[in-house]
DNA sequence: TTTGGCATGTAATCCGTTACATGATTAG
DNA sequence: CTAATCATGTAACGGATTACATGCCAAA
């Protein structure tokens, strides 16, 4: 089998996260696609089908809302699930397989037109800049505020900072490196 | 469709490396889980189809060769072939979507016991430890080498330093901030 | 009235891994 | 002899994305 499903368990753990209500499936998916948009994503076609099973197992239990109408399926984290989210959260973190494919084209390089390559690594520059722009408006967001985040939660923000960081470092230093290459004039 | 497959394009880059002469599919698994093991991944069940359809698209041609009885099959690379790499090169990096594992389970620390969670960052510090001395050594063999790496194959290496390295000070920085969480007594 | 956000879902499809099958050769 | 390495492949399965289907509500 490939690696173990990780859907399930990133919604119990957005489930369980201390002072949470319930969520719906929709509330879920923003949920998953504004705060925790830099660490993971999932579509739609694997949310629904794990909240689906997830409830089946009891490891959720649903409520049924119409809000004047509006149907709406809200779900809470279980105690039977809270265990589970805890036995999952102390295994040991699966180690995914490298797949760089911007590292990869740099490293056939000799194969490819420079130009190309440099617009490879622009937009990677572009994207470290606003990704460390982000974490750290964040950053400063959570020291104005008298209610600061979790130290795990600013683990994982330095986090953010210190790869974007080195990424943005070597993304500059390597556009310079590519600008000094025989063939292409000094700008 | 999801994202357009990459194992064609790898295989075209590692046979049109300058200099290489034509390789078996077992040769490229080798060269793959080696040169290349931490920027990519294969299987074989990827390689081995991938091979059948790029001959048969007329990107790679085979020559079978039976050395003392052991069947063999070399491929290399065709112009088409590397007309297609070169596209491919100069296409757009697809950005893969986030699934960061540990990250997200430090997010969701609050949950987790932490003896856990240490386990986890010093599995990470460790790994981030050997990446970089690993890094390092190519490097230094490259400089005493007189036959230097192409600034491509440098760029990349540099990469793998510099993230190594912030991925190292991250983790010891946050196994630090861990020791010294209340309950924790200090070493 | 039409656009956009709220809201839930399913089906097709594909990428990729695991696991297995098969067999020759070489080093210990 | 037997273990490891060389060597080529296939089948099953599963995880994930894309794209689509459906419908309500509010604001412009």
């Amino acid at each position: 089998m490939a690696r173990t499903q990780r859907t399930p368990f990133v919604i119990l753990g957005l489930l369980g996260l201390s002072g949470s209500q319930p969520r719906s499936g929709y509330e879920i998916r923003k949920a998953i696609d504004t705060v925790i948009s830099s660490i993971w994503h999932e579509s739609n076609g694997q949310i629904y089908p794990a909240l689906k099973s997830l409830s089946l197992s009891g490891l959720i239990k649903v409520r049924s809302e119409a809000k004047r109408g509006r149907r709406k399926k809200l779900y809470a984290i279980t105690p039977k699930g809270r265990g589970q989210l805890r036995a999952w959260l102390a295994s040991p973190v699966e180690i995914g397989r490298p797949r760089e494919e911007l590292i990869l084209k740099l490293f056939f390089g000799s194969e490819a037109d420079l130009p190309a390559l440099v617009r490879h690594l622009e937009a990677h520059r572009d994207r470290a800049r606003a990704g460390l722009e982000k974490c750290r408006e964040w950053e400063k967001g959570n020291a104005a505020n008298p209610i600061r985040y979790s130290p795990f939660v600013q683990i994982t923000l330095r986090a953010g900072i210190s790869l974007s960081e080195a990424s943005l470092r070597w993304a500059e230093e390597s556009l310079q490196t590519l600008a000094a290459l025989p063939g292409r004039t000094k700008p």
